[in-house]
DNA sequence: CTTGACTCTGTACCATGGTACAGGCCTTAT
DNA sequence: ATAAGGCCTGTACCATGGTACAGAGTCAAG
């Protein structure tokens, strides 16, 4: 029979590829197990405990919050889950990022504008990006839009 | 002879859209300069404090965060800056702006592929996203790229 | 058996952009 | 003259995702 094997903080954050400090947030935050003490009081890590760090850090790669991971996780170990659970979550983040997306597009069409409009040549004073951060432009008066 | 308007910070909390509380803020940040004080101690504020926080707003909504907008307005008033100053502020910010917009487009794709791949159908244990966070397919593999 | 490396808890701190009091003073309209 | 509302300072707190100690205890190699 096969022994567990069982991981000191140290060892279970290089394996994971994380600061120590940061699997202590995560059991703070309830992200993983609570892990099983030496008499010690040092914590012992599962290969477990270091896969869902794993799987933490590649939802986070996907723009998931902590706590849109936590649900995540909660789902992914909740017997009544069914894999159009976790699809109906992608597809929220996915929304999420296409209006963050939206919203960086918008603000790269105004910086260009801003940009073209600009020579690079004259005084300051005469500056349209300023001029539109002030509001005394027609770029400038599109800036809430 | 007109007199310069001046506002207490309320009112010019309602002029330039922004809470009392930002306003206090702000010129913590020294991103206003200091107002003047009547003799009871109420800040007393100009048109052009009014201006300046619209300026950070606008510079704001462009994506620059306060320090960035300090040292935009620090170049606004500094004798020696160029129109050129400015314009290189703003397509640093630009180039930023890009580079979000491909790191959310590169996430965008991973999680297009990942709902892709999973039906909706079958029970949670065979969902394809789980595994790919997971790191157990070719997809989640990609996650770190 | 010593010594250096590791781990423990608890607390404070970082950046970012604010918001929310408490307790007290000031202004302004009636 | 009084009361409601506005303003003052100082401090603490919110979310987000951690990081950095201090001071004490523990483990492991030589």
């Amino acid at each position: 029979m096969t022994v567990k094997s069982q991981y000191k903080i140290g060892k279970a954050a290089s394996l994971a590829g994380v600061n120590i400090e940061t699997i202590r947030y995560y059991e703070r935050r309830n992200l993983i197990p609570e892990p099983d003490r030496m008499d010690s009081g040092y914590r012992l890590f599962s290969q477990r405990h270091v896969d869902q760090i794993r799987f933490i850090k590649r939802a986070q790669e996907l723009g998931f919050t902590l706590s849109e991971i936590d649900d995540l996780l909660n789902l992914k170990v909740d017997e009544g889950t069914s894999c159009s659970d976790i699809k109906h979550e992608a597809e929220q983040k996915y929304q999420d990022v296409v209006s963050k997306i939206e919203d960086l597009t918008r603000i790269k069409h105004t910086l260009t504008e801003l940009i073209d409009s600009c020579s690079g040549n004259g005084p300051k004073g005469d500056c349209p990006i300023l001029k539109a951060l002030e509001g005394k432009n027609e770029t400038g008066k599109n800036l809430r839009g």
